[in-house]
DNA sequence: GTCTATAAGATGATAGAC
DNA sequence: GTCTATCATCTTATAGAC
């Protein structure tokens, strides 16, 4: 449906050192089209369509589809990882204890820590970055290539966040941080695709894209269903 | 990988009325390969291939693809549905305050009610179940037409859930049970779709397939959850 | 860098023999 | 009911002109 940013034909010469923009092009013609169909759903066809080129540009650019795939999914990873990481640190250092006045960590606030850069992206990174969440929400429950993707590019910060809590709750079993770390990315990634389900089922008392309301409540549901678990093992050894 | 069952080769006389056997091997095979591949993964090629029947009859069977898909879907939800709505209304009328002697309910006694019949389901019901469950994941988190099927299938049992809350905390606002709902779903059907992740993340500490360890945290996580949503919405009031 | 043209093969679906 | 054979179309990807 959307044309071409610029140019409406691919006539005559062009406009010089496009080059670089129009990657950027096809990477988001694609990034939108795998967000809503999935890898197998979408055509190289389909992705220079949408993006305004010519179907051998991608191939040009990118080679194989799945190298394209892949490229969609890598640019913006690298971000995320940073601003989460980055956000974690500060989170620590602002609760160093050998730093005077400073409060100790919650386990809230390390998961507010974690998961806030991405709805704050969400909500200002524009629809790109939209795109993206839904794209990294199918990936995670696509099991054939999905797990090993998530691992390759997610594993890390997700070991931060882990150990982090580690220090908050030492008497926490890994195995329950574990698990409860699958419970919280598994509702994270449920409300970053925004998927209007809870629209229909709420008749419109939510709307899937007020990620304010997803602020509002994720972080405390999270914090004391991991507190919940900690404690109910704790009890029982 | 998998051959037919019986016959090796299509060749010679059937062995007779075989007609209903093999749609049931034929729903079989799709399910498997829709749940690891997604529906434009697979072919139907590759469906008849895995049931070890020809190309042809799955059309004779089953019409398009898509309905074999629809086919493929509708199969078990309707056992799904009535497992969840009967436990729900077990709990409820286990807890009917007209019994005497009768406990009152609890929000982690609902939520149980509500997803306890799918991890039974799960860990009894053989391999059919495990791929129709990370099949739903997978549709769950499809934005195109993912959102209208899930509706079209599963609402009712929700609202039967968020109405018998309700009852339980009066109090609650239906916008915070809906969009802790939402959270619990995102829990509940990664847990259910078993991808493996949380081996690999955990290293070996934690097993995807253990539904015993999902049983014995997401009830307690999911209630905890809740009660902290809706203690904190009554406060800020 | 960008387009035209096309190769080489896979895909959903059907008609008709048995 | 089941299989053979095939159509018409679409797919990814490349070679080569400009």
């Amino acid at each position: 449906m959307t044309a071409a940013k610029t140019r409406v034909s691919g006539r005559g010469r062009p406009s010089k050192a496009k080059g670089l923009d129009l990657k950027e092009t096809i990477l988001d013609a694609a990034e939108g089209l795998f967000a809503r169909h999935g890898f197998h759903g979408v055509t190289t066809r389909q992705v220079a369509a949408e993006a305004g080129v010519d179907t051998a540009l991608i191939h040009y650019y990118f080679g194989a589809k799945r190298e394209l795939f892949d490229a969609v999914f890598l640019r913006r990873a690298e971000i995320l990882n940073q601003a989460r990481e980055a956000s974690m640190n500060a989170y620590v250092k602002a609760h160093d204890p050998e730093t005077p006045g400073a409060g100790a960590m919650t386990v809230e606030g390390v998961i507010e820590a974690f998961i806030a850069p991405l709805l704050r992206i969400s909500q200002d990174g524009g629809p790109g970055w939209k795109s993206y969440f839904a794209l990294v929400a199918q990936v995670n429950n696509t099991p054939a290539w999905g797990g090993e993707t998530m691992a390759r590019f997610f594993d890390p910060v997700v070991h931060q966040l882990v150990e982090t809590l580690k220090i908050v709750r030492p008497q926490a079993e890994y195995r329950d941080l574990y698990w409860c770390y699958q419970f919280l990315t598994g509702s994270m990634m449920l409300s970053l695709s925004e998927t209007g389900r809870i629209d229909s089922l709420s008749e419109g008392e939510c709307h899937s894209s007020d990620l304010e309301a997803v602020r509002a409540r994720l972080f405390s549901y999270c914090a004391a269903g991991f507190e919940a678990v900690i404690a109910k093992a704790s009890s029982a050894a």
